[in-house]
DNA sequence: GGCGCTACTTAAAGCGCTTTAATATCGAGT
DNA sequence: ACTCGATATTAAAGCGCTTTAAGTAGCGCC
């Protein structure tokens, strides 16, 4: 054996036809039983291992999605990991491309399609609904984490106003009325949060303590953010930040600045990354299940794929506060 | 045209055989100027794309590396966004298989041999020298970050002991001689990092001097071995820390302790992350050239493949200090 | 024995592309 | 006119698998 043993290899061990083989090795009835034995034992002992890439030709369906993402950002991270347990159950493979300086956006996607994926996922995409559109028509798209307005696709995506709605609500529960927000800058998502934060001020009759501080979703903004908080006559006494790098920024302001979190100021983020969770940041924050919204978009384009829907979905989970150190009574 | 053009329907287009269709678009020698521009414009018109899986296995080469990496490091997303770049000038498409629950090590390796990759680039994999070394039989593999001794696999790492010295001689430039160093835990990675902080120091004739305070390369430990630090009698005068996660850990619990860096002590991180870049960070640490490293494991596996290397090679690269705001005379 | 069944098995036709050997064309050279 | 060489083109044989239609047995039953 000189290669990597091929079907007709183990069809030549056991004497049976490659289809047979073929058969067998997909579970697809029609073997006997003793034949499956053989068969199996024989692919076990040559180590056979299918070759997905003529598997894939062969069948007309390929099984595989491709996944857009931008590898250096650590909750695309998170879901591509959720996506490749959600694929796995459903019998997908998955394929990454990643942003790349000389490959961008629609240069990630082209090796996707050459990949012929059946489905992409598209996590964030900057694609305008148009191009989003263009695409749909050829493939199966679900776009995950950003609204799209009047689309072909897919969308799944949390409901970062209710998120904010809820830290709003967990700090007027400790008796806060002088709630100020970090912003996260004009993308879509930071546009939803600073509305939620709004509206939920509002809704508390906190409107005349509406305070949004500029931000832009990175620890720096935060960090600027916070010693300006800071500084303040008459400062909040709590913050809620439209991302955890936020928050970790503005912590970090803080903390040079001798405010204490949470004594003299409450402090909220969102995403609950991993950052959030350590232990000397143990940071309030808004958890938007990643796992959940990997499963939902998996399913979604398997049931484009396999259950032939066409209407496109929207999907919107809802977040959930998580409740750590850095929040306390006023 | 109700799906996707194949070669067939451009070659019916321009009335010439698929065969000088595939070797036009391949840009192969052979068909005629004339025959190129008609076929070339036919292309474009259809909007074809080449289906990779069946090129591939028409091609007996695939042309195709797998990287095993695990995607929530952002080392190793660094890493792969630089092994994309340079697969791609050597003309070779990459796939991405990354850990997960449910999918170990061995599992991801397998995926990426499912896809019959030629070469296999192994980020820090935790696999013994001997796995290593059946896998190699089958495929190239170069190992990315970690030492591997006595094996027929190929090696790219950079030099950390090398890294640590320069730290080291760096502080010993500004004044410091009390060095203590923030060790990273068990690792290979790690147990050469210390072993580079001892010989530095010896070299120096600071062998009194050495201190080494228990860390494992996360923000935690890195925070329980500064709060350690800042409560000693006769505390350092700079910090060296096994990377910049234990770093930036140090870092915080030397703000809460009222330890101001770099006046009271200088520190030190370890690979040059984002996070050591980060303004209010600004953390002075050793860069260890992903894009070099990355260009280097790629060659490396190219070599193998399309020139016939045979023998292992090891590729040692010299990191480079960065010097940031963290650090300054005693 | 012939018929109809069921239960397996397999020949053969792809999947969409690459590649090689063969064929066709056309001047140039003698 | 006839061979030779280039040059351009293509027929056809795969790549390693899936799938379907056709085939072979085996068995019970009239």
């Amino acid at each position: 054996m000189d290669h990597r043993p091929r079907l007709a290899d183990v069809a030549a061990r056991v004497g049976v036809s490659t289809a047979s083989v073929s058969l067998v090795l997909r579970d697809a009835p029609g073997p006997s039983a003793e034949t499956r034995r053989r068969v199996l034992q024989a692919a076990a002992e040559l180590g056979y291992r299918a070759d997905r890439t003529a598997s894939m030709l062969a069948r007309r369906r390929r099984h595989l999605l491709g996944v857009l993402l931008d590898v250096r950002n650590p909750f695309h991270a998170e879901m591509a990991e959720e996506i490749h347990v959600a694929a796995d159950e459903q019998g997908y493979e998955v394929v990454l491309s990643t942003l790349t300086r000389g490959r961008d956006e629609s240069g990630a996607i082209e090796t996707l399609l050459d990949f012929r994926c059946e489905g992409l996922l598209l996590l964030g995409p900057d694609a305008g609904a148009a191009e989003l559109g263009k695409l749909a028509a050829e493939v199966a798209v679900v776009v995950i984490g950003r609204r799209v307005t009047d689309s072909a696709v897919d969308v799944v995506r949390s409901a970062d106003n209710v998120g904010v709605s809820q830290a709003i609500e967990h700090l007027v529960g400790l008796g806060h009325r002088r709630i100020a927000f970090v912003d996260g800058g004009r993308g879509v998502i930071a546009t939803a949060r600073r509305r939620g934060y709004r509206e939920a001020m509002r809704r508390r009759g906190l409107a005349g303590f509406i305070t949004i501080i500029a931000g832009d979703h990175t620890e720096e903004g935060g960090s600027r953010a916070g010693r300006l908080v800071a500084a303040l006559d008459e400062p909040p006494t709590a913050v809620v930040a439209s991302n955890d790098r936020g928050a970790v920024g503005v912590l970090d302001a803080f903390i040079r600045a001798g405010v204490d979190v949470p004594e003299d100021i409450s402090l909220i983020g969102y995403d609950d990354s991993t950052l959030a969770r350590l232990a000397h940041i143990d940071l309030t924050t808004v958890n938007q299940d990643a796992a959940a919204q990997a499963s939902h978009a998996v399913h979604a384009v398997v049931q484009r794929l396999d259950e032939g829907r066409a209407q496109p979905v929207e999907i919107v989970l809802r977040p959930r506060l998580v409740v750590r150190g850095s929040t306390g009574p006023v």
